[in-house]
DNA sequence: AACCTGGACAACCGCGCGCTG
DNA sequence: TCAGCGCGCGGTTGTCCAGGT
């Protein structure tokens, strides 16, 4: 048994946008907010599928969208966090203000892909290629040999997975990423930080208020970061600081 | 000038997950 | 408890365009 369509293929329009259809639907947005997506075509007076508005919306129409040539520096959080992250894109693009999962994932199989292969790198693996003359370090992150007690005791291993990740980024592999991640929430400031707004990284992946978390646990314990410094490199309200 | 090729990116598709009745 | 619904995600495809032959 098939799962049924999202919409009515037959009185939708598909491919590119026009311009009228790209007005429609911000001026719909606009006036009653995003949501709801099955229902705001027919709302909007469009001709497509709610999740095709969805998509412009969200890869193209957003206001807070940042276009324009990836930086230097997004290149190299991008691979760092896809070390760490693998193919989640829409969590890399969570600390990427302005970016969209759809976006750098193109980025990635287009740029990324291709410049670490150049640097004698597999982009899946984060290893070193064999061919390579490279000394070889620890370049990946692997949670195999823990199944024993992932089996047991899942939550502990969770934690324990964040610890193994951080030792891994910070000690050995990118001794200049500070993985007390931190997403902005810019609509709705929840946790000051010294001027920030902020989630500390095991909240990100999804364990809140474990005795690991720094943001929930942020009015006993200051975050130790170089933020209380000053040392500002323009990636504070990402949360990766160097 | 015409054709071919590959890069870039927008858009689509199918699936998984969480929510709700 | 479970089925249906809607949303979001990741993989894939389609289209456009620039550069090369």
């Amino acid at each position: 048994m098939g799962r049924s369509p999202c919409c009515e293929k037959a009185h939708t329009n598909k491919g590119a946008w026009t311009k009228e259809e790209d007005d429609r639907l911000i001026a719909y947005i606009r006036a009653h907010g995003d949501g709801c997506w099955r229902s705001l075509p027919k709302a909007a007076g469009l001709l497509r599928c709610g999740k095709s508005c969805r998509l412009r919306w969200i890869n193209y129409l957003r206001p807070d969208l940042k276009r324009g040539n990836f930086t230097e520096d997004e290149d190299e959080l991008i691979i760092k966090l896809h070390s760490l992250l693998g193919n989640k894109w829409s969590l890399i693009a969570a600390r990427l203000p302005g970016r969209t999962d759809n976006e750098i994932k193109n980025y990635w199989n287009t740029h990324i892909r291709r410049k670490l292969v150049s640097r004698g790198i597999d982009p899946s693996t984060h290893k070193l290629r064999k061919e390579t003359t490279v000394s070889r370090e620890v370049n990946t992150i692997s949670f195999l040999g823990d199944k024993d007690v992932e089996e047991d005791n899942p939550d502990k291993i969770f934690l324990d997975k964040d610890e193994k990740i951080k030792k891994i980024l910070v000690e050995e592999k990118c001794p200049d990423l500070n993985l007390d991640l931190k997403i902005s929430l810019p609509a709705e400031p929840s946790i000051e930080n010294g001027g920030k707004t902020s989630a500390c990284f095991v909240c990100t992946l999804g364990v809140q208020n474990s005795k690991d978390c720094s943001c929930c646990n942020f009015a006993a314990t200051a975050h130790g970061s170089s933020s209380s410094k000053g040392n500002s490199n323009g990636y504070e309200n990402l949360g990766v600081w160097k």
